[in-house]
DNA sequence: AGCTGTGACTGGTCAGACCAGTGGACTAGG
DNA sequence: CCTAGTCCACTGGTCTGACCAGTCACAGCT
């Protein structure tokens, strides 16, 4: 069976285009690094050999991927920023907005990611970092007195220990990510439920026994307490169709 | 406990990021809709009452953000593209290549998600379902004899049918994307592997456990045989010390 | 009817201009 | 000598107007 020739269809690439990738090659290979900064627009004209117009289409799109950021007036030029998850966050709302990502699907990553960052630092923690967990669960039972703002606050806290434990950053950049759009299509229906302290109380209560588990070593039923717990805390915003395929990853 | 007056700094809002966000707005609100065009640059000149400059620049940011597509010479203007994930994978990949992610991190990343999806997969399953995975199996089988990009296709279409069947796409695009980073890190290695056919052997006969496991109901099973099943994929290239930190996710 | 050539548009790029903002250098005051 | 204030060169943001190459719809030919 001999191959015909393929050709595949040939599309223009675009001069700004192409100025991107060299910034974003000579980030990635370490040449440019946060903090550094761009030459000034009129100066990457003449290293590009470009007009100033595509270098400002080019900068418009790094900087929408949150790759630079250029202020007027700033001698310095376009400064390189550091990774932030901004730009991730962007685009997962930007699917949850036209329900090609479901509060669901979203609720359900979580719950599958935390539990894992739980089984694993309840095997990795040190003494000490159990002590750093039980002060986040005092944080939150003082924080449940002010208002839900400073409970998730709190919790989020809780949260990123939690990962910092597990030694894994890209769950906890993923954890956090999630976390906020989910917060963000949902929080103010948590806010304004009437029965919004009890359900602050309940969720300290299960990271309570999260907490305990883990110190126990019992990794197992420290991310099953986990799952349980946001399920419970966010089942009710879900549709019913949904909740059975969640309740499948609460059990192990 | 009164609250001082508190004061955000102002930060000016560019011409072209309100032009941005009007169209996004009316894509929210559905008042756009994918397949639709865009009036021309030199229309929305008009429209937005800012100069051509300004217009191309929002439009470069809509494009790199996935909304819209421009071509040179379309009468029709720039199209509204159906929404996708593509834009969401350009930042996980930025994040994985900027945040100096360790192999160990993305491939335990991949053992949480790929375990978790196949667990829920297992419970969700359709009888049909589970005859294209057997399927899948066989087509893995025939790609060995080919060579080790076929068997690494045959091996995605595995796991995107166990993503699709979880009914979760943010699993599914989550695997996808780091699968694709990590073997773009080490695919050389394994393909120059002097062990290369025993390697995917071993792998084919994991994945047949999986099937079986799944055909029995036993999520649990199968989630730890894919976890180890992965383990026992790339171990081989992580360091050491960190090995042990991937041990504790195979358990459950 | 089917094909073809044409032309009125499109987007891509360029050049040059103006303005408001920034920050470092310079200067006046301690 | 050090500090506080001024100033100006340069920045990015925006505008105008121009040219080119690509695309598509349509008129006119076969």
């Amino acid at each position: 069976m001999t191959k015909t020739p393929q050709f595949e269809p040939v599309q223009p690439i675009r001069a700004y285009q192409r100025i991107v990738e060299q910034v974003e090659d000579q980030l990635a290979r370490g040449e440019l690094t946060p903090g550094q900064r761009l030459p000034s627009e009129r100066e990457l004209v003449s290293q590009f050999a470009v007009s100033r117009s595509t270098v400002r289409e080019a900068l418009r799109v790094l900087e929408s991927n949150g790759v630079v950021r250029s202020r007027a007036g700033d001698p310095n030029g376009p400064e390189v920023l550091p990774f932030s998850q901004v730009a991730l966050r962007k685009q997962l709302v930007r699917l949850a907005r036209v329900d090609e990502l479901t509060l669901s699907e979203l609720i359900g990553f979580r719950m599958i990611m935390d539990g894992a960052a739980i089984q694993v630092a309840s095997r990795l923690r040190t003494p000490e970092q159990l002590d750093e967990l039980e002060a986040t669960l005092v944080a939150m039972r003082d924080a449940i007195d002010v208002d839900f703002d400073a409970f998730s606050q709190a919790d989020l806290a809780f949260h990123e220990l939690i990962a910092r434990i597990s030694r894994n950053t890209l769950i906890q950049t993923c954890n956090e990510v999630v976390r906020g759009v989910v917060l963000g299509l949902i929080s103010d229906k948590i806010a304004h439920a009437p029965n919004s302290r009890s359900l602050m109380l309940e969720s300290l209560h299960h990271h309570a026994e999260v907490v305990d588990a883990i110190r126990d070593g019992n990794g197992h039923a420290a991310a099953r307490i986990a799952r349980q717990n946001m399920y419970d805390y966010y089942a009710g915003y879900v549709p019913e169709s949904d909740q059975e395929t969640l309740q499948a990853l609460i059990e192990d």
